[in-house]
DNA sequence: CTAGTTTTTTAGAATCATTATAAACTGCAA
DNA sequence: TTGCAGTTTATAATGATTCTAAAAAACTAG
């Protein structure tokens, strides 16, 4: 999902119906030049001030989970309070900025390919992430 | 805190006093031959089964909360589900198994050291951890 | 286009982990 | 032993997330 790209359509090949409510929530996540990393209430936020039609919680929700599922969003977990999901859905790390509770992501270039010891293989590996946190006053 | 050492003075020392219910639950934590994984309602469970006084659900939060700040725990965030905490506290990273739920350490030898690029630095780097999952089934 | 079916939205209730509260208790120093 | 700061406790409160059931919207076939 590129910016600009028609959400209709992206909506429908993947199996989910381009309601308004889920064409609005994609154009606020996609339409744009850097990737978002949010968590539901900084989307809620976003649509409230962005969207003239009010969004229902229940609804941001199932969306977000949607749209994960499908593969266009990743979850990344920082903490145990809340969620952070992140429009770029490409192998990279991150970097967790404790005092601004900011999430950046690191190019690849920034964190040497890991290797992973051949005696973790045979084992079906999802993913092997780096999660690197700095607290600047 | 390795095994069989006096919990009364470490507490002590790290300016905890040395309550019936931080002894029990310290006795639990680090008298093992290997690290402990838990969530607090793992550690709970544990509590209900070899502790004869029962110990208040406030208390084990307190008390896990407490040695998480002194340094005895780790806390390792998986998923936004619940927290769960490792009684190395050594630098290691982490195997997870989506499947069983389960925790495993990863020692050094399993991952390289990992390289972070000089562009980061500059920032006070509280933590560099690589979380590996896996889901066999 | 329209009726019928299915999916989605919605507000509000429910859940579940965790934290706060305020009263009773306890470790410890004098 | 006494007094008080630090702890424990049961319970209430919180806050993120999920569930529910009814209304609304999207799709499909005719």
């Amino acid at each position: 999902m590129a910016k600009n790209c028609n959400f209709i359509e992206k909506l429908r090949e993947t199996g989910l119906r381009p309601t308004r409510q889920r064409v609005k929530i994609c154009k606020l996540l996609y339409n744009r030049e850097t990737t978002f990393h949010f968590t539901i209430n900084d989307l809620v936020k976003k649509i409230s001030e962005e969207v003239e039609e009010k969004i229902s919680l229940a609804t941001v929700y199932n969306t977000v989970h949607a749209l994960k599922t499908k593969g266009y969003l990743k979850e990344i977990s920082i903490n145990t309070d809340r969620s952070y999901f992140d429009t770029n859905i490409s192998h990279h790390h991150h970097f967790f900025d404790k005092s601004t509770e900011e999430l950046i992501d690191l190019s690849d270039e920034d964190v040497e390919k890991i290797q992973i010891k051949k005696s973790l293989l045979g084992n079906k590996i999802s993913s092997v992430e780096v999660l690197v946190k700095v607290e600047n006053e």
